[in-house]
DNA sequence: GCGTAAGGCTACCCGCGAGTAGGTAGGCGG
DNA sequence: CCGCCTACCTACTCGCGGGTAGCCTTACGC
């Protein structure tokens, strides 16, 4: 019975600090990207990340820094990805088309950086969700940008039916969602969806430039 | 000193449980609107309800089972509303801009509501995250009704470039993030915002319909 | 070889908040 | 006017999980 034997030390192989760090940091994305932030908890971390707890608190400090470290890598590559996606002497429609394969092929790549970025991290009240809706209000006037030079470059101007900023926020929420559609229809190519959101918002904004504005066909209420 | 006068007995009046289940609903639903289901606390609900602890369990039972509570009445709510600005007889693009001005006007005017029903039932793991999902879904199915019968009486069929499913799920993508830019715009009517959902989409469908496409306009990548 | 620093661990603390036990008060039937 | 049921409260328990104190152990420099 004195013949334990609890663990034949299957003790981790010394690593250096920056391949824990980044092993830690995978870890933490795909738990926080399952369960949420609240619902995660260090033990599973470091479980997953085949580290114990304290050698996360020693690198990445408290459970929030952890998460502000995931959020900022991963919001960092998706910046990247899309930014490498971009040509920048297109025409803008073409532009919009670029960043968007170029954002698809990302959500499709990296699941659980998007999942984090999108649905875990408005969870966390405070700092963390400011920093995600800056994010993402730079997405839109990016968008607002191309948009609204293409419209002014046509000559549309101010006009009750158009509204840069109204027609962004609703491009990029158009964009999220049907990356959460093709999440689960994998065999949809980013080419597709990127040419359905075209459609969707740049033919229906060609039409405003005509003035062929839709309206509704009867009384107002 | 012996006079303590902890509180002169502000007892709460006894009140049919009825009243006591709406109050408490209502501080519910103000609470995780807040703070989202995690960080939110009984002793807080509590509070705001003006009802102490086991009120809330005798009557609702457990966190989660008020939080369910809590989900189901203001998806109703928001069905009924949706419900009550359709008109069924009408074609289906006024259909769809009854429906989408009746949305706009609920989430104005229950802002708590939408907040609870569209950020924070997302972060509670399992049941009630389904459930949620189901009912978006119900909701781009029902869409993508209203786009696939007005595109089949027009003898738009399969093509590469149209998915009713896909062009939906990016439809409420779109509503739903328009909701929130308008949370922040409060002066933008429900007209105006059921307009502009209405010019982006139905008009690039109607171009799709009469074979004019968007395509990029060089190679592929 | 041998000191020492950096990598790594086990085993604990402790606060916060979900959930409850047990008691008090007010109204309504008799 | 008296009991008793129901609305209601104060004051606790207790486990979960974030965070830490203190120790071991391997590799590398000299």
């Amino acid at each position: 019975m004195s013949e334990e034997v609890p663990r034949p030390a299957e003790r981790a192989k010394r690593l250096p600090r920056a391949v824990r760090e980044r092993q830690i940091l995978d870890a933490a994305v795909s738990v926080f990207s399952r369960y949420g932030y609240h619902s995660a908890s260090m033990d599973e971390i470091s479980e997953v990340a085949g580290v114990s707890k304290p050698m996360i608190y020693t690198y990445l400090g408290s459970k929030e820094d952890l998460f502000g470290a995931c959020i900022r890598r991963e919001a960092t590559r998706l910046l990247e990805a899309v930014q490498n996606g971009i040509k920048p002497d297109l025409p803008p429609d073409m532009q919009l088309w670029h960043g968007l394969r170029a954002f698809y092929r990302f959500v499709a790549e990296y699941r659980e950086s998007w999942t984090v970025l999108h649905r875990q991290a408005m969870t966390v009240g405070g700092a963390f969700a400011a920093e995600i809706t800056d994010m993402r209000t730079r997405a839109i006037e990016l968008v607002a940008a191309l948009v609204v030079s293409a419209g002014t470059r046509k000559g549309l101007g101010e006009q009750a039916e158009f509204s840069g900023a109204g027609l962004s926020a609703a491009l990029v929420g158009a964009a999220e969602s049907l990356a959460d559609w093709a999440l689960d229809h994998p065999d949809v190519s980013d080419g597709v969806l990127a040419s359905w959101l075209m459609n969707l918002v740049w033919l229906g904004f060609n039409d405003l430039v005509e003035g062929d504005v839709w309206k509704p066909s009867e009384s107002d209420d």
